[in-house]
DNA sequence: AGATCGCCCTGCTTGC
DNA sequence: TGCAAGCAGGGCGATC
């Protein structure tokens, strides 16, 4: 599933392949992909029709296409299975194609929104003053943005009565970290899920951003290249599937520091990956 | 008001 | 072999 360097690279392609073109249709196919555009599909078509497609910027796991001459932005969010793809026009369609943004150029390529499982979507919103689309406005900064403040992220951590990667997933604290880079930077820190983060300390606070970040850097690295090739370009499966992840999935697999075996635990409906040597449960928690 | 939990959705895998 | 349950999980709204 897309997380921030996989959204990152779509963000690239976007910019590479659409941004400056002009809209002249908008086919919705699925009512559920602009379900967060309240007005409906005809509306959301409507109002993209003419409109030229501005440089594509991203938060977190969201991006979003501003609209040239115009204050609004097309806000995506992939889900767990959203892919944008620059097609040939004579392409056929995609068994999951849930929209289809044609253009007045003689490109000979359109825009896809395809979407097994709907849980990502189009949408057309305002932006603010900084050019955030204003639903987005709680979604923090993610670590990979020069402006992420590290010691606001500290004072966050140590004023929250929760545990590390809960708040890593609160995307109102920091943004584009999911469960697999999650468990990967907590890995990587020798930290275990349930660590309370009112005793962090700040050199444990900065250990732990170097980590989100340098695993979040390798993966743009693996998914970044070949940017030459649509194909490649603007579906982001190049650094999806050939990543390597340390923690994730690898349950009764030794850990590639120690050897132990990795473990799989029930947590919030999903899984939390960890090392039971390396990654020691906080007292009195149960693991 | 901050923290937690249920729900949305489909296809693949697992187990009886 | 066939069916059902389990699993994947981001984000939002309801609830405590």
């Amino acid at each position: 599933m897309p997380e921030l360097p996989e959204v990152e690279v779509v963000r690239r392609g976007l910019e590479r392949w659409v941004s400056g073109r002009v809209v002249t249709e908008v086919e919705v196919l699925h009512p559920r992909a602009v379900r967060r555009h309240l007005a409906g599909g005809p509306d959301f078509a409507a109002r993209l029709k003419g409109h030229r497609i501005g440089v594509t910027r991203r938060r977190g796991k969201y991006l979003w296409l501003p609209l040239a001459d115009s204050p609004n932005a097309i806000l995506a969010h992939l889900g767990m299975s959203g892919q944008l793809l620059v097609q040939p026009e004579e392409a056929p369609d995609e068994k999951h194609l849930r929209i289809r943004v044609r253009f007045d150029d003689d490109q000979g390529t359109e825009l896809r929104f395809v979407d097994q499982r709907t849980f990502g979507g189009l949408s057309l919103h305002g932006t603010t003053a900084d050019g955030l689309p204003d639903v987005i406005a709680h979604i923090a900064r993610d670590p990979l943005d020069p402006a992420f403040d590290d010691e606001a992220f500290h004072q966050g951590l140590r004023r929250s009565r929760t545990t590390i990667k809960r708040a890593l997933l609160n995307q109102s604290l920091i943004s584009g970290v999911g469960n697999i880079y999650a468990d990967e930077a907590l890995w990587r820190a020798k930290l275990h899920y349930e660590r309370p983060t009112a005793t962090f300390t700040r050199p444990r606070t900065t250990e732990l951003l170097g980590h989100i970040r340098d695993v979040m850097n390798a993966a743009l690295a693996v998914g970044g290249t070949s940017f030459d090739s649509l194909y490649v370009n603007v579906n982001g499966e190049s650094g999806y599937f050939e990543r390597a992840l340390d923690a994730y999935g690898r349950e009764d697999e030794p850990c590639r520091r120690c050897g132990t075996p990795m473990r799989r635990r029930p947590w919030m409906n999903r899984s939390s990956y960890f090392c039971p040597r390396c990654q020691r449960p906080p007292r009195a928690t149960p693991s």
